[in-house]
DNA sequence: CTCTATGCAAATAATTTGCAAGCAC
DNA sequence: GTGCTTGCAAATTATTTGCATAGAG
């Protein structure tokens, strides 16, 4: 009884490397989606930097068992950020500065009924980012 | 009086060269998002092919004018589709064939209120996105 | 021991930039 | 003519792949 992201890991037959535990530290300590480049910076300055290839690797294993969530803001690279014991929420994104908010609030439950209704699909994901501009940049 | 995105180009002091039409035509013919790619395909089949960095350089200065919105799909690669005559809409896209449907609805007004009282960020757009399974890859 | 994971190098892919020549107005 | 545009080459940036070695279970 650890880290549940942890056992799921295993549950999912996944070893625990030196490596893995320093990328998925740097994830859970980020509460705002961080890009791989970013976590290669941190992890440089911390006692277990990790390959650029790792941590592509790391997120794109991460993104398949469901523990990481892909956030695209057109930045041209992507951000991720962990599931584990956060609402669902979304982002807001200033074009100023850039700065990132979480919006703890998604009203897309009834919609998502109307989608599948609509198009005959089965809705699995949806993303929704906002963008505008903060106070500071206003 | 003609094409309204021909006279906002004019009154954005850009001028109308073959290549830009060329391109403004595909995008006008396609109701659905299209990368620049794609364009640059269509184009070499007609009698105005453009290049790439022409397309690039186009799409980004018709984004800028707010003729074309910029869809996100998590491609690693943008789309962009014209903005006018075109009700303010979304995207579903199945994981499966990767086809792409429009959504006529939004449900956003209200949201983005809230959005902005919760925020004090100006929004000035957003992305909205569904991903699943269609009928056929289900 | 066995199999997954890592690091390094190299390949791809998307997008951007520099610059001289071309064309719209 | 003048200045915006284009095309080509080259640079950048993000991401992926191949392969031999290292390390977890």
């Amino acid at each position: 009884m650890e880290n549940p992201i942890i056992e799921k890991l295993r549950a999912g037959g996944k070893k625990l490397t030196k490596p893995r535990k320093a990328i998925l530290g740097v994830l859970e300590q980020n509460s705002l989606p961080i890009t791989v480049a970013e976590i290669h910076e941190r992890l440089k300055k911390g006692k277990a930097p990790a390959d650029l290839v790792t941590i592509y690797r790391n997120v794109a294993m991460l993104q398949e068992l469901g523990l990481v969530n892909p956030i695209g803001l057109h930045e041209g690279q992507m951000r991720y950020e962990v599931r584990h014991g956060r609402e669902h929420h979304h982002h807001i994104q200033c074009r100023g500065c850039g700065q990132i908010v979480d919006l703890m609030l998604c009203p897309l439950k009834k919609l998502t009924e109307m989608v599948e209704r609509q198009t005959k699909f089965s809705v699995d994901s949806h993303a929704l980012e906002f963008f505008g501009w903060c106070p500071q940049c206003r």
